[in-house]
Order: structure tokens, then C-alpha cells, then sequence
DNA sequence: GCTGACATGTAAGCAGTTACATGATTAT
DNA sequence: ATAATCATGTAACTGCTTACATGTCAGC
């Protein structure tokens, strides 16, 4: 999965502009994506030279024109592509754990300090997915709901061990 | 944290060769974190230019020679660098998740086998990290069984959510 | 008057990855 | 014989991040 196959999933849709699909990334994707502006326009331009996707500029009153993007045919051809594809294994890369483990050189205040920052993290992403499924309630597909309920018990489980944890530490 | 962070703090355990490193990296960090050869070489190369870690030569028999490297002085302090820094973000990059989220546009056969192959590869991560558990049961530190623990909690309470949603899926 | 949302882009740099190259020894 | 383990390294590439640059309009 490239920044590219994103890009092109997201216009599936319907069409966008660089600063929505902006959006989207970070409503919908930012617990399992990351992408940035420096990504999705130089990424546009490039998809729009390979004809998998048109520009259409659309003038606004009061804001800035936009450059509207669809997926073409093409386009579509080449997410199928992607579908075919094996799924890339997860890839996950946490500062809090590699802490954990290097924790022996640092006072128990810190560890303690780390710990509880890192709940309060996973509680707030909690929170934010929540949400998400109360906003989207309805309109969300079933697998979409996958997405966030993996999340959420993921999240949950990680708080209960972590709060556990300090527990112990705490009592030692 | 970068690779170096890692590579310097793997170091302070005791000295090791840049294949050591590899080794600990696969067996420890593996789940948290990732690091090939090409950059763990050419970064104790680096380490060892800014005198960070002191490189030696170890001649073996039936073995190739190595390039045993130990942390300085001067490394300690910049490792202790890393540990006054901010705690960075959890990146998680998962293409499972992307496809669920992109699942309208397949088949309903594709999306219970990917479902199926992620509570595989899961269930397979769930049973190395409890191996370690055992393995590492003497001689482990209360946080570096954080690290362990946290992950095993996170993988079952996803694979228990899968494994409902599959359910569910095939029961339509 | 200033912050924040809306909107697009570039250029330099980074932190790696991938692929290649080499070669001894040990176990099957 | 041939695969796996041990061992080190480089060079090209990539896919993105960061920082910069620019500007409008709405609301407080």
C-alpha cells in the first residue's frame, strides 16, 4: 500500500480536491495512515500525468478555486490492481514500547510518567473513535465498521493491561 | 526515536556486532519496531565516526571475523539525549485495515479470506510473544514485560473482534 | 487586528529500504 | 550438493516529511 493506491481510493468515492481528501485521511484513515499535503499534491500531479485521474477547476465565491480530481477508468483498473495485491503486513513503530524496554535506565518516576501519558493517549483515541461511530452511523458499511471496532478494542485492551501495570508499579 | 537511538541503546546491554544487533532486533523489537542491515551498518559506521561507540575486532574460528562495537562514554549521554526527549507518536501503517476500509469495491469471498489470513498471521504473533514470555521468564524486567504484555492483550482483544465480525459476515 | 479555516504548491532533505556483492562454515 | 547460518558492506533508489511560500475570507 502506497500513498498512491490511497489517493486513488479515496476518489472511488466521489471527486476531491488535494485538501479534501486531506480531510479524509485525518477523519477517517489517521488511526492506520498517515498523509501529508507534501504527499497528496505532488502524488495528484503525478496520477493526473498517468491519466488515472482528471482535474476540473472549480470556481468558488469566498474561497479559494479548487482542482476537483475524479478517477477515470484507467484509474480504477490500476486500484484493482492494488486489490489483487497481498496485504503488506502491519507495520508498527512505537517510541512508548521502545521506552518500555529501555525503561531499566531511567528513574520509576519517569516510567510511571510515561506510563500514564501513554493511557491517557490511547483513551482520548478511544474517544475520537466513538465518535466516529455515533457520527457515522448510519452510511457506514459493514467493514468500515470493522476498522473502527479493531480499533477501539485494541485500544482498550492496550489501557486495561497498561493500567494494570501501574498498579503494580505503584504498589512495589 | 531513530534508528541510532535503538542501535545505541541495544549497545548498552552489552557489546555486540552489527549481525548481534540484527538479531536482538528480530527478537525483541520486532513487533514494535523494524531495522534491516542496511541500516544498521552504515549507522554504527556513523555511531563510531562521532566516537559514540568504539568498534574491535574479533577474530573467530569456524566463524567470519567480526565487528564487535561497544557504547562510549560520550554514547551513553546522547542515548540519555533520546530518553529526555518527548515520547513521539505510535505510527501505525496497516494495509488490513485499508482494504476493510475499501471493501465495498470486493467481493464478499475476498474480504472473509483476508479477514481469515489476519487472524492467522495475529494468532501467530500472539504465540511468539507468549514463547518469549516463557523463554525470557527469568532475567526480564517489569517493563520489558509491558512491552510484552501490551502486545499480547492488543493482538487477542483484535483477533476476538475479528473473529465475531467473520461471524457475522458469513451468517448474512 | 488576528486567528483559523480554506486552498495549493515546491524544494531540499532524510531515514531508511532493496538489491546486490562476497565468502566461510555447518548441517542435511 | 545445497541450504542455512554467520558475517559485512555499498549504492541506488524511494517515498515520504519538513519547511517554506502565498493568498483569501470569516469570525471573534
Amino acid at each position: 500500500m502506497k500513498g498512491r493506491d490511497v489517493v486513488l481510493g479515496t476518489l472511488l468515492k466521489r471527486p476531491m480536491s488535494g485538501y479534501d481528501i486531506k480531510l479524509v485521511f485525518e477523519d477517517v484513515f489517521s488511526y492506520f495512515f498517515d498523509g501529508s499535503f507534501g504527499m497528496i499534491y505532488p502524488t495528484l500531479r503525478q496520477l493526473e500525468k498517468e491519466e488515472l485521474i482528471s482535474k476540473e477547476v472549480v470556481i468558488q465565491e469566498g474561497k479559494p478555486n479548487k482542482n476537483v480530481y475524479s478517477i477515470t477508468e484507467k484509474g480504477r483498473e490500476e486500484f484493482n490492481k492494488y486489490l489483487e495485491e497481498d496485504v503488506q503486513k502491519e507495520v508498527l513503530c512505537s517510541d512508548f514500547l521502545m521506552r518500555m524496554y529501555f525503561s531499566d535506565y531511567v528513574e520509576k518516576k519517569k516510567l510511571i510518567e510515561w506510563i500514564e501519558a501513554e493511557i491517557m493517549e490511547k483513551k482520548k483515541s478511544v474517544k475520537q473513535l466513538q465518535e466516529k461511530q455515533l457520527v457515522w452511523a448510519k452510511g457506514i458499511t459493514m467493514s468500515q465498521k470493522i476498522c473502527l471496532d479493531v480499533g477501539i478494542s485494541s485500544y482498550v485492551a492496550q489501557i486495561q493491561t497498561l493500567e494494570e501495570k501501574l498498579l503494580q508499579l505503584k504498589q512495589e
